[in-house]
DNA sequence: ACACTGTTGCGCACTTCGCGCAATACCTAT
DNA sequence: ATAGGTATTGCGCGAAGTGCGCAACAGTGT
């Protein structure tokens, strides 16, 4: 009945998402297939990205892992990564920051996780699951409807929690950034509370890698505020970062081992 | 130098939380040890819950993670998904509800997480985490600052947001719960923060396992609501359940395969 | 009816794992 | 400082898990 594949290896995800941990011998007698078969399956549903293999089974994985691993693996990471600790170096003792969604201010959350006397709003979840046991770090959550693809909070509830705080610093991310329109995001929504985060921060970081500068994937815009710093990475050459330097935004380019090749202003 | 063996450990993890994926060979190689040394390392890693071994490696897990994992294994754990599962067939189609922080909630809102046309409302990070790539599932969070214990949101950030919302169904979780105080929570805060969460639904459920029936752990306390109905497993015998009968609480007792042992009114 | 794709079970070689053992490094208490 | 106890490490071996090729078979479309 080899019609029951599809089924048993839906079965299986089931069976992992619900136990959390199962093994070959387990499933193999559960459907009454070989090891091999459900060996087989795992290594497909492994390659689909639903499953982790352990030692003589699997586990399952949830979606913030999946998408976690997803990005690890990603070309960017590494320049994600460089962003955030020169991000987390700006960051002092005894700061509020805020902290936007996205993957970037994600890697920038877990860069802060070790530190203490620190308070980190932020309306991205990804940056509540890296600080969710960070115990020296005061955490809030500005609330909101939750965006399934940015993994942020938007709406009145976010924008009424934001305009009673105020932060030292605030990081932000965008789908894509130009000299002239500024952030770009992929609603009015979004652009619209990147711009108010931006206003309600003393210093204002737009966090994006190299890749991203000069593209603008939507039509919803941001500008820039006065003050604003755009960080990027050293895949930027001179031409991506010149339109910015033109209209007399700091942009900084970190390279991987932290240092900085050029900040003017 | 067998120093190295506890900042070796932790080397590992680091390695392991920044690269996602690492293989006992890349760290024997890096380490400059033997390949059983790290699998031992591993061994212990893994036991101490910060790590899951792969074949022939080994992955990062996230709190998130690392949590779930622990409480799958837990005893209360099918307790918990008994009661989560007949919580989700309360909630009908287009609804808006209410979920509570606590690893009850979470289960719940696994079993919701399938559901369409459904708006969840939470104050708990495992809620969301849970409902994270649920996308045809509306997601709000209320905001506050992240209690690191119960993984919930509290303070007057979420209260503000709480007070402008109503729904169809509340389900709250419990440190404890007896018929006399009612619900039981650490501090005063998180427990005026129930009675206002039960407060704004048509129906409000507290669901806790049948371990926590009778106890009160810390001082601070909650009563039940008018119309409140408790909801526990099977674990519970009638001496357990009497007090809230007498006091003519509904009492909603749940086994394994769903069926309800007794509910009276 | 026929070919084709996808699935399954089996055997085999390879890799990884866990455990016991002896030697060594580290820690602590006196 | 020294001595005793604990923890760690490397090595060898048997056991377990894994991947791959092969042949047989089910379900599908022409």
């Amino acid at each position: 009945m080899p019609r029951g594949a599809r089924d048993r290896r839906a079965a299986i995800l089931r069976l992992a998402s619900t136990s959390g941990l199962t093994s070959v011998e387990e499933l193999s007698n559960t459907f009454g297939v070989t090891a091999s078969t459900i060996r087989r399956d795992l290594s497909q549903l492994e390659s689909a990205g639903h499953l982790a293999r352990t030692y003589g089974g699997a586990m399952a994985l949830d979606a913030h892992h999946e998408t976690s691993l997803r990005q690890r693996s990603g070309q960017a990471f590494e320049a994600k990564r460089s962003i955030a600790t020169w991000a987390a170096d700006q960051v002092r003792t005894g700061e509020t920051i805020l902290l936007d969604s996205g993957t970037t201010t994600g890697a920038l959350a877990r860069e802060l996780a070790t530190r203490r006397d620190l308070t980190v709003v932020t309306t991205g979840l990804t940056v509540l699951q890296e600080l969710a046991q960070a115990t020296n770090v005061r955490v809030e959550c500005l609330g909101g409807t939750l965006r399934p693809l940015s993994q942020g909070f938007v709406g009145s509830l976010t924008e009424a929690a934001l305009e009673r705080m105020t932060f030292d610093r605030a990081f932000l991310g965008a789908d894509g950034v130009t000299a002239e329109h500024g952030i770009c995001e992929a609603d009015l929504q979004q652009t619209r509370l990147k711009e108010l985060m931006g206003q309600r921060a003393e210093h204002t970081y737009v966090l994006v890698h190299a890749a991203k500068l000069g593209h603008h994937p939507f039509h919803a815009h941001a500008p820039f505020g006065p003050g604003w710093t755009l960080v990027t990475d050293t895949a930027a050459d001179s031409a991506a970062t010149a339109p910015f330097h033109a209209r007399g935004i700091d942009v900084v380019v970190v390279d991987p081992d932290g240092r900085v090749r050029e900040e003017p202003h």
